[in-house]
DNA sequence: AATCAGGTTCCATTATGTGGAACAAGATGG
DNA sequence: CCATCTTGTTCCACATAATGGAACCTGATT
């Protein structure tokens, strides 16, 4: 992974915030040599793109010179999340699912290829809650994810499946763009998502679709489980409850969703 | 309150974060029409900044035409608060402190003349500990806030001081700079700051200042109670724990502190 | 002391964002 | 039912703001 992709027609804002990306996605903390090799551009214009998204405060130097994301993104962010409508109409729903199956429920909505985790409600209080909120994983290989493709126009899945870059993260992982095809007609069919271990060994989920009418939020809801707990019989047998929550949801949707309840 | 500040230096970059930030403070989603009048831009420009900016994916419309920030906001900050060091530092300190006092803690930091609180333990886990996390208050009103201006440089203090809008939230508000220095002093003494129902009505707190070596990082931690419940006099018996857990947590962090650990 | 790598500043050039004006599409109302 | 207003979108000549090369710091390293 050489360099990031700038987004090329959202000029200046897309080159500001494709460093951001690179910094988010760093592992660990970037100087700014490291930086300079990762994104292609002269000495100088990084560093006047890296000083004015220090003084808006979406980035942070750090006394060893390192960079990091600004706090003032989790201002953003933090509004943001309080004022998704989505998220507020699942949250009860989400619960019961909660209660009725004793494991761990998640609430995801796809941003192009990716899946952004909503919300999650887990038994065990210990981890903590916020960790998991706003991480973001591929779609080809959880259920959340599937589960929102599934419900868009054939096209628009298509096209954003061709944007997709398949790494095989375990043994059963979808290896391309065609039998993620196939699998989605299968979603269609019964209305249920499934990840088996696709994205971590020993770990699989049964999702169902949640969506707006005119398609323009897609995503889903899924029950988590280790599968040294739960067998994939167990795990079916959650699927008419998980199909259920998600039509509720949906229901309680306002006719005109937006994100803002 | 009629148009956003616009940040004069950061040209382009800054002209879009300030469109986010007048729909992020904004109570109810805002249409183009809304926006057009806050922001002090033609309606073309602003409608092409605003195409960049859902392009991004840092601004999502609604099927009702109105603007809400975008998910990919969710996702950076979800990375900007897991790679906090200062927040992995302190959270087992914050435990403690709430396992002591049994009342809920916070732990912010100063951006500017705000507070942003990185993280929060509370008792009663019907609610929800995201919701607060990352929000933000005036520094002049919160413990947390004076005890971060309470470290800085006297000057680099009254720098921002002086950008303060000091507005009356209740009775016991700070009422300007003078009153604000003099309470600065005084903690500076004391090594406590006090919020005394200065912020809300019927809540007040203890706080004590948390900062790194060189005071890139300011801020604090408090432990915040309703009057009710919890007497004046109680709140200052804790003003030593406090102290001692700030101070822990400030030997915790490594001597080139960074927001990464 | 000399060299080098990392980081910062400067400024002429040019690409990019700007904003006025024209256009489209609903509302409103006379 | 047509006229008019209000809201939202597109276009393009122009000016501003981003660009990137080069010069310049600074502190390691030899």
């Amino acid at each position: 992974m050489a360099s990031a992709k700038i987004s090329s027609d959202t000029g200046t804002l897309g080159k500001a915030i494709s460093v951001l990306d690179v910094i988010a996605s760093a592992p660990e903390p970037l100087r700014f040599r490291d930086l300079a090799n990762q994104i292609d551009q002269p000495r100088g214009t990084l560093h006047r793109q890296i000083s004015n998204l220090i003084e808006e405060g979406l980035l942070q130097v750090n006394p060893d010179q390192s960079y990091s994301l600004g706090l003032r993104l989790l201002k953003f962010a933090a509004q943001s999340w309080s004022q998704n409508g989505l998220r507020e109409i699942a949250e009860p729903h989400l619960r019961a699912l909660h209660e009725l199956t004793g494991e761990t429920v998640h609430l995801g909505v796809l941003q192009g290829t990716e899946v952004i985790y909503l919300d999650k409600v887990e038994s065990r209080q210990a981890v903590r809650m916020h960790s998991q909120v706003g991480n973001s994983s591929p779609c080809y290989c959880t259920g959340v994810g599937k589960a929102g493709l599934s419900v868009l126009p054939r096209d628009e899945a298509e096209a954003r499946i061709a944007q997709i870059n398949f790494h095989k993260f375990t043994e059963t992982t979808l290896p391309n763009a065609k039998a993620l095809l196939r699998e989605l007609d299968e979603i269609n069919r019964t209305g249920n998502a499934y990840d088996r271990e696709e994205h971590e060994p020993g770990i699989h989920c049964v999702a169902a679709p949640v969506f707006t009418a005119d398609r323009s939020i897609t995503g889903g809801l899924s029950v988590t489980a280790p599968c040294y707990r739960i067998s994939q019989r167990q795990l079916e047998s959650w699927a008419d409850d998980v199909r259920a929550t998600a039509q509720a949801i949906i229901a309680d949707l306002p006719v005109k969703m937006g994100p803002r309840a």
